[in-house]
DNA sequence: TTCTCCATGTAAGTAGTTACATGATTGG
DNA sequence: CCAATCATGTAACTACTTACATGGAGAA
């Protein structure tokens, strides 16, 4: 009986978001939190909350290598990823589990209920959630220069989720200007 | 001292989007929840156990008005909107809160550390994200005709959220073709 | 010295889900 | 009569968040 391949160990995304971020070069628990929100927040966040357990779990099952590295007299504990840790992240982007696509946006709730609202109420809601859109490009575009070094080093994959962020965002952008201008004409 | 205007009931958003609903037509617990499933549930869900609670509570705080409409032997209530109701939405619309844009998304997630994966693997990565869309988008050209004939009768503005979801599935699908483009002749 | 950053932790709470249960009505 | 749909409900659980706490290190 094949046991206890990693595979087995059944992770939470939580903990494959951490695994991921180790073998991207995050190496403390802070360092996590902050690459999490340097590169996938826009479609994925992680409280700081949830890292450390997180790690304690993978440095278990030894998909992760960790040792206590103090900067002076704080604790400080590093990591980094196993074979065992690669392969088990290998194998999970490799597995078919559900891809929902899970939106939540008050912004898209508000505007589909929008007819109680009178026209210039209707367009000045609609205008902000432009001018949302167009900040969150704005912010996407700034942290553009490290996927595209990211990219010249060999690993296309961040500069493209960050093009999907801009390109749906520039999307929505559009449909709010084609509508504010109709609802402008009424 | 002003009270207890309806501002101050600080509903949830679960609550605001079971308001909204019966005030488009949806009058029992049941078809709040399809009402649901074929509008907004592309960037907002609820589970049908949310919904009961949230009914009683809104008819307490006389936003909606309820009554007993039995079929046959089964129970059913069935409600409607009040003034008070149509104030407390559009109150909540025009107020402004935070609209985050969340999204969560598995798909998303595994793109962006797909640089593990050999390219083969990593382009039917791609192709299952683009063929996740597609199917997205066909979904929602098959309620278009709903949204178009509300818009018809003067609510354009299901037609406007429908039209955001078809716009930003279509341009992930431009990217990932992009990137699939290039990937292939890596 | 004071502020910001680094670094980790606990406790309590909220929001939401799944699974399960019940039973009546309608249409074929 | 059988399946699908209508209609509502309870219980248990999971994931995630907020708030709070601690304190050293480095920079201005």
């Amino acid at each position: 009986m094949t046991r206890a391949r990693p595979a087995d160990l059944d992770l939470s995304v939580s903990d494959v978001v951490v695994l991921g971020m180790v073998r991207l070069g995050a190496r403390s628990g802070y360092e996590i939190k902050q690459a999490v929100e340097a590169s996938i927040r826009f479609f994925w966040t992680i409280s700081q909350v949830q890292i450390y357990p997180s790690l304690r779990r993978l440095e278990k099952y030894r998909l992760l290598r960790g040792r206590s590295e103090p900067r002076g007299n704080r604790p400080r504990r590093v990591y980094e990823i196993t074979a065992r840790g690669e392969d088990a992240l290998r194998r999970w982007l490799e597995e078919d589990v559900p891809m929902p696509f899970e939106l939540r946006d008050i912004g898209m709730l508000k505007l589909f209920f929008a007819d109680v609202l009178d026209t210039p109420a209707a367009i000045r809601l609609l205008e902000s959630i432009r001018l949302r859109s167009e900040a969150r490009v704005a912010v996407l575009r700034g942290i553009e220069p490290q996927a595209e070094a990211a990219e010249a080093v060999g690993n296309p994959h961040p500069l493209l989720t960050l093009r999907m962020g801009t390109a749906f965002h520039e999307a929505m952008i559009k449909v709010c200007m084609d509508f504010e201008r109709e609802f402008a004409r009424a």
